[in-house]
DNA sequence: GCGCAGATAGTTTTT
DNA sequence: CTATCTGCGC
């Protein structure tokens, strides 16, 4: 049976006790055996194990509390802990209690260790990324702001079609206002809390006038089509929250207190929405770490969190800069980089761990060297007893990645690149949702493109164009020409028969959803099996054939899981990293920003370049300081060997460049760094260190 | 309206 | 290099 691609709450799981660190577990019998009451949790247990400043932020009573975090600093076990010593000692009530993370993998995480250090009461909690807890928060009076309640979230593909129709609409030349551009601006627009109107007045140069217009115009035709995309989730809150002073009350009182994980990551949208929420009672415990804000591309802005106790007056500021995962080398690579940065936080990670071995610097011919000297590395280290799962090679971009991974599988050594091909974006699970969307939101215009012609129902484009133009010209959604399409004169019959079948299946659909939920209303859609057919026959081979049933089986898998379509859509929107249980069986390849808050006993930083890392277009100012915060959380993941490389060559966009050493390099003082320059072989492994010094000899 | 072939543009990082 | 788009013939 394929593996599901996503698993829901923990909660259920029984529980390990929340391990504290540092060994000073006593025995004093496994809670684990039966997860406890809330009565009888002993608040004692949360300061089991922790340290001083720990323990400061896990018991810290009333108003707001920022936790500076350093990397490998424990700061998710005290968020953790501080949630169930809140509940244990304060008797707070787990129901309202709302906690953000920044990612899906991170809440999950989270709910997995509150689940088992407080039993069944953690699955009433809110723990959910900013995304998720808009949507919720949004929902349920999307209506005041002028959305359906049964608005559906936009992936950013249908955003980019639906900017190129826009941007084809108005008379513009896609080649000079290219789709990804005046999409960054939008979403730059939107978290900057800017809308489109503001957005217009604000620029000056035609070109972002011209994307104003844009903005202005897709906006307008999200709300038609009763969708929103990322950025509105927090912006169209942020609005709910400021012009509804009854549902800002509500949701002021829904919640006793407010955590935050990563505030170094959030934008403006996000702060305003915390604020709102707040304002009241004050209770916020905001964690993070403003060296390791590397978002600032989508707006995240590094001063919420460095000006947080101007922005909460009598706020109590912890620093946690005790590490506990990296060897002192490591960590002195660390800490020497991004002092080369100005805009930073008070702060200096240390440990007592010991020093370790040295940094291992590798300059290779070109990027297949560099991708055989990383896996025969990652033998080595293998064949030394580490499981696949110790090593993990973090790239600048995910180009990078690509012949590693092949060199990786070449030597038939196990690896998974991580964000590969998310699940909800394979065609045919695109295919399926827009129909599941269809029946939940019939104005979806996009979705009704995307599905309303697959399988074939003879409704080619142009009968797509006599519909819209009709729900135009009477100021419809598509929803509602579809249901009057009998209006329309100049139909072809065959298309009419389409339509008439396309709006059946989606009545059988939506009913069949009633009675039996989503996979029922999938098993109808599927009905004939002529999609099925279709996608096979479209299939290039006999693999790709088997692979795109399987995601369609899988799909039915999840939909069977859930209750109602509108869950089954949400979920899809907003959980976009792939879930896969990392089981420690395979070396894993990731970008940097996916590796955050993980952490390795063997890291490998590739194509430390002048051009990739630093990127060549963030080469000065606040730009470089992002990357070099970027090669600070790189550096900060690994435990004990860091192996980082670069080539002399390397291939990019099909031509050859002969790349600088990165500057980061440079910045790591020598005595840290194995003294030869040379393959980390050379001194680990004493058989290549004759090799190497033959060849320096020019033996 | 459909399907194929060739062109083509796009590549930083992600919820 | 590769997913997506355009244009052409059917």
């Amino acid at each position: 049976m394929p593996e599901r691609p996503t698993e829901r709450t923990g909660a259920r799981r029984p529980g390990r006790v929340a391990a504290p660190r540092a060994g000073g577990e006593g025995p004093s019998g496994p809670p684990a055996a039966s997860p406890p009451g809330r009565r009888a949790l002993d608040p004692a247990r949360f300061l089991e194990g922790l340290n001083p400043a720990q323990r400061e932020a896990v018991v810290h009573g009333d108003g707001p509390l920022l936790v500076v975090a350093g990397a490998g600093s424990g700061k998710t076990t005290v968020l953790t802990n501080r949630i169930g010593y809140l509940i244990a000692e304060r008797g707070m009530d787990p129901d309202r209690i709302l906690a953000i993370t920044f990612t899906n993998k991170a809440a999950r995480e989270m709910k997995r260790r509150l689940a088992s250090s407080l039993g069944p009461v953690a699955a009433d909690m809110w723990v959910s990324t900013f995304h998720s807890a808009c949507a919720r928060m949004l929902r349920p009076y999307a209506d005041r702001i002028g959305l359906p309640r049964s608005f559906t979230i936009l992936q950013e593909d249908d955003c980019r079609r639906l900017l190129r129709d826009v941007t084809d609409d108005l008379g513009f030349d896609a080649k000079q206002l290219s789709v990804g551009g005046t999409k960054a601006l939008i979403s730059a627009a939107k978290n900057r809390l800017v809308g489109p109107r503001q957005s217009v007045v604000e620029t000056n140069d035609a070109r972002a006038s011209a994307r104003a217009r844009i903005y202005a115009e897709y906006q307008q035709r999200m709300r038609r089509s009763g969708n929103v995309d990322f950025d509105d989730l927090l912006f169209d809150t942020v609005t709910l929250l400021r012009d509804h002073s009854d549902v800002l009350a509500h949701y002021q009182q829904r919640f006793d207190t407010v955590l935050v994980d990563e505030y170094q990551d959030t934008n403006r949208a996000q702060s305003a929405l915390v604020e709102l929420l707040v304002a009241g009672h004050r209770n916020l415990c905001c964690v993070g770490d403003g060296d390791q804000s590397i978002y600032g591309f989508r707006a995240a802005d590094v001063g919420n969190i460095l000006h947080f106790a101007e922005t909460f007056p009598g706020t109590r500021t912890i620093v946690l800069d005790r590490n506990y995962r990296s060897t002192g080398t490591i960590l002195d690579a660390a800490n020497a980089v991004i002092a080369n940065n100005d805009l930073r936080p008070e702060k200096n990670l240390w440990t007592d761990a010991g020093v370790g071995r040295q940094i291992c610097v590798r300059e290779a011919d070109d990027g297949d060297d560099e991708a055989a000297w990383i896996a025969d590395q990652a033998d080595t280290l293998l064949k030394k007893g580490a499981k696949p799962g110790d090593i993990a090679v973090l790239c600048r971009a995910k180009a990078v990645a690509r012949p590693i991974e092949a060199e990786l599988v070449r030597r038939g050594i196990p690896s998974r690149t991580v964000g590969g091909i998310p699940f909800f974006e394979r065609r045919e699970v695109k295919d399926l949702l827009a129909y599941l969307r269809m029946v939940v939101n019939r104005d979806d215009e996009l979705s009704f493109r995307r599905c309303v012609n697959v399988p074939k129902r003879a409704v080619g484009d142009s009968s797509i164009k006599k519909l819209r133009s009709f729900a135009r010209s009477y100021a419809l959604s598509i929803g509602q020409a579809l249901d009057r399409r009998h209006e329309i004169d100049d139909l072809p019959s065959q298309a009419r028969e389409g339509l008439d079948a396309f709006a059946d299946l989606l009545d059988a659909a939506g009913s069949a959803a009633v009675a039996g939920g989503p996979a029922a209303a999938l098993d109808v859609v599927l009905g004939d099996g002529a999609y099925l057919r279709e996608l096979v026959a479209a299939a290039r081979d006999a693999e790709e054939a088997q692979y795109r049933e399987e995601s369609v089986e899988q799909f039915l898998a999840i939909a069977s899981d859930h209750s109602s379509i509108e869950e089954v859509v949400e979920m899809a929107s907003l959980v976009t990293a792939d879930d896969e249980d990392d089981d420690g069986s395979r070396v894993l390849l990731m970008t940097i920003h996916a590796s955050k808050g993980l952490e390795f006993p063997h890291v490998f930083v590739p194509a430390m370049e002048e051009g990739i890392f630093p990127d060549r277009r963030c080469t000065e100012g606040a730009e470089l300081e992002e990357e070099r915060r970027l090669a600070y959380v790189a550096i900060t993941r690994a435990r004990r060997g860091l192996y980082l490389s670069h080539a002399r060559q390397r291939r990019v966009l099909d031509q050859v460049r002969r790349p600088e050493r990165s500057r980061f390099l440079d910045e790591i003082p020598t005595d840290l760094v194995d003294a030869m320059d040379q393959p980390m072989a050379a001194s680990e492994h004493g058989v290549d260190r004759f090799a190497t010094l033959k060849a320096q000899l020019g033996l």
